[in-house]
DNA sequence: GTTAGCACTCTATCTGGTTGAGTGCTAACA
DNA sequence: TGTTAGCACTCAACCAGATAGAGTGCTAAC
C-alpha cells in the first residue's frame, strides 16, 4: 500500500502526540487537533490502512492507536529533526563535568549522570576499551623480590598496572634495560604486535625469557575488553508509565545489572556514530519494549568506548539525540585534554 | 515498665515472625502458635504494654503489631545469633570471586553482586581509600616533554597513576634519582608524611624544587576520598512488599543513584568491625524506613574500605550478618594475594 | 473519496456489600 | 491481682454490578 501524504502526516501526528504524552490518540482527537480538516471516520478509514500497514497497533479494541516499532524507526530514520540544545542546556552540561575529572572512574560517573538527568531516562558508559591504542611508554618497576608492576601508557593517556612475576634474583638494570627497549619498539604500535616485539627482544637481550613470558602473559590479561559498564538514572524508570507495572521494572532493573546484555550492545557499537534500537530490533528479550541509543566516544581521535541511554520505545528521540550529541562533544574534549 | 519474660518472648515472636513474613502478627495467631499456653486476650494485653514502651506498632486498628526500630535494636543488640553459613553456601560465595580478579574494579563488582545475591537485598561496596596507607614504592615516569606520570604502589598493593607537569627541559636522568630518593625516604611511611620528604629532598637534591611541588599537588588531589560506590542487585527491591509502592522504590532508587548518601555512610564506618542502622537511626531522611548493615574490609591488615547491604528495617539480619561475615573473609583473603 | 450515524467494545471508576482478621473493653473467674 | 471469655467494633481486601467515556468498524448517504 502506498504511503500518501495525508498518512504520513496521520502516522507522524500520533508518534509525535504519542511520544509526549504517552496515552493513545483517537481518531477524534487528531481530527481537533487539525480543526476539522479531517473528519473522523476519515481518519480511521487511513488509520485502518496504517495499521494494516504494521505502523500502527492497538493496545485494545476500543483505545486508539499508538506506533508500532517499525513506525519509530521510520520516524526515526527520515524524520526526526536534531534540534541544537540551548546555550544554557549545552553549559548545564558542562558544568556536570566542573569537579575533579582527573580519573576515568570520574568522568564515566559524570557522564552517566547527566545523561540520566538531562533525558530523564537511564544513563550508561562502557569502560574506554585497550584494543585499538598505540603505545606510548611501557615501563616495568620492581617492587618485592619476584614482583614487579608494569606500567602501560597509551598514546590516548590511559594508564594501566599490570602486577607480574620475576625471578627472585632478577636485575633491577635488567629491567630498566627492558622496560626502555620494549618501550622503543612499541612506541605508536598498536598492542597486537607485543608478543611479536617480546620475542624479538628475547633473542636480542639474552636474557629474562621467562620475564618477557609473565608480562606478555599480564598483557593479554590485562588488555582484555574490559566489562565495566556505569549505569545511572535507574530512578527514571518511574518517571515512565511504561515501566509503572512493578514486573517490568523488576525485569528491566534486572536485565541492568547483569551487565551482560549492555556490555554487549556497548561493545558492538565501536565503529559506528550513532546506533538507536527500537523494541523488538534489542536481541535481548527483555529489552524488547525499550529503545537503546549509543554512541562511542573518542580519546585521541581513537574511538575507544562507547554511552548511552535506555528507555521505553516511545523515547524522546530527538532530546535524546541532542543531549547525546553535546555530551559527546564535552566528552571527547575532556578525555583529549589528558592525551599523551 | 518491665520488660517480663513473657512481654519479651512475644516481642521476639513478633520480631521473627514479621522478618519471615512481612505481615503483621496478631493475638490469635501467637496464641495458636504456642498452642494455646496463653489465651489471646492475654497477649492482647501484653502487646498493648509493649506498644506503649514503643517497641510494637499498628499499621491500623483491625491490624496485628508489627516491631518498631527500637524493637529490632533491641533484637539486633542483644537476641541475634549469626549462624554459620553452610559450607555449601560459603563455596557458593567463593564462586562468585572465580573469575578475573586482577583489579580492584573486577573484586568490587563481584562483592557487591554476591552481597545482593545472598542476601535478595541491594549490596554496596567502597572503593578502598588511599588515606590511612603506607608506602612502598614512588616511581616517575617521563611521558612527553613536560609531561610525567607518577606511580605509587601502596604496600598492601594498591596503585595510584598520577600525570603531573613538569619543566620541558627536565633531564630523565633527575626523575630517576627522585624515585629513587622518594621511595628510599617514604617506603613504610604513612602518605601524611609526603609532603615533609619532598621539603626535604628539595634541599638535598637541590634540583627541580618546581617538579616536587607539582607532585605534591597531584599526590595530594589522587588520595583525596575515593568517591566510587559499587551498586548490585537494584531489582531485589521488588522482593520486598516494602518497597512495592512505585513511589517508595523510586525515592529509594534515586538515594541509591545520588550515592553521596552511602559514600558517607560508608565512609564514616572505617574503624568498626560492623555497624547495623536501623529505621530512624539513619541520619537521611529517604533511608527512615531501611536499614543498612556496613563492615571494613582490610587489606594487609589495614582497614581500606566498606562494604554492605541495605534493606528494608523487617530485613533477616541473621542472615545479613552470616553473609557479610563470609565475603569478608572472601575479600581480606583475595585482596591481600596482592599485597606487596 | 468523504462523511454522518449507529451499534458495539473495552477500560476505568465508583458503589455497596461481604468476609476475615484483629482490636479494646468489660465482666467473670482462679 | 492476673487471666480469660465474650462481644461490639474497625478496617482492609475483595467482589460484583453499574456507569461513563473514549474509541472503533460498518453501512449508507453525500
Amino acid at each position: 500500500m502506498e504511503l500518501s501524504e495525508r498518512k504520513l502526516k496521520i502516522l507522524l501526528a500520533i508518534v509525535d502526540d504519542y511520544i509526549a504524552t504517552g496515552t493513545p490518540i483517537g481518531s477524534r482527537t487528531l481530527s481537533r487537533m487539525w480543526g476539522g480538516a479531517y473528519s473522523p471516520a476519515t481518519i480511521r478509514n487511513e488509520m485502518s490502512d496504517l495499521e494494516e500497514m504494521g505502523l500502527l497497533q492497538q493496545p485494545h479494541t476500543s483505545a486508539g492507536r499508538i506506533p508500532s516499532d517499525l513506525a519509530y524507526r521510520l520516524y526515526v530514520d527520515r524524520f526526526l529533526n536534531v534540534p541544537r540544545l540551548t546555550d544554557q542546556e549545552a553549559q548545564t552540561i558542562r558544568s556536570y563535568y566542573r569537579f575533579r575529572m582527573g580519573e576515568i572512574e570520574d568522568v564515566m560517573a559524570a557522564t552517566a549522570h547527566v545523561l540520566s538527568q538531562m533525558t530523564d531516562y537511564v544513563g550508561m558508559i562502557l569502560a574506554p576499551q585497550l584494543d585499538n591504542v598505540t603505545v606510548s611508554q611501557i615501563r616495568v618497576i620492581p617492587v618485592t623480590r619476584g614482583r614487579a608492576l608494569a606500567v602501560l601508557v597509551t598514546s590516548e593517556g590511559i594508564v594501566k598496572d599490570m602486577f607480574f612475576q620475576i625471578p627472585p634474583n632478577m636485575d633491577d638494570r635488567h629491567l630498566e634495560m627492558m622496560s626502555n627497549a620494549l618501550t622503543d619498539l612499541m612506541r605508536g604500535k598498536s598492542l597486537d604486535e607485543f608478543s611479536v616485539a617480546c620475542e624479538k627482544l628475547k633473542e636480542e637481550l639474552g636474557v629474562g625469557a621467562e620475564v618477557f613470558d609473565a608480562l606478555l602473559g599480564t598483557v593479554r590479561k590485562s588488555t582484555a575488553p574490559v566489562r565495566s559498564v556505569v549505569f545511572d538514572g535507574h530512578q527514571n524508570l518511574f518517571k515512565h508509565p511504561e515501566y509503572s507495572n512493578v514486573e517490568r521494572a523488576r525485569t528491566f532493573l534486572a536485565t541492568i545489572d547483569s551487565r551482560d546484555v549492555f556490555y554487549n550492545m556497548l561493545s558492538q557499537t565501536n565503529n559506528m556514530e550513532i546506533t538507536i534500537s527500537i523494541g523488538r530490533e534489542n536481541e535481548h528479550e527483555s529489552l524488547q519494549d525499550s529503545s537503546v541509543v549509543t554512541a562511542t566516544y573518542r580519546i585521541g581521535g581513537h574511538s575507544v568506548g562507547s554511552f548511552g541511554v535506555v528507555g521505553p520505545t516511545r523515547m524522546d528521540y530527538a532530546r535524546v539525540l541532542s543531549v547525546m550529541e553535546q555530551i559527546s562533544a564535552a566528552l571527547n574534549e575532556i578525555l583529549s585534554g589528558s592525551e599523551v
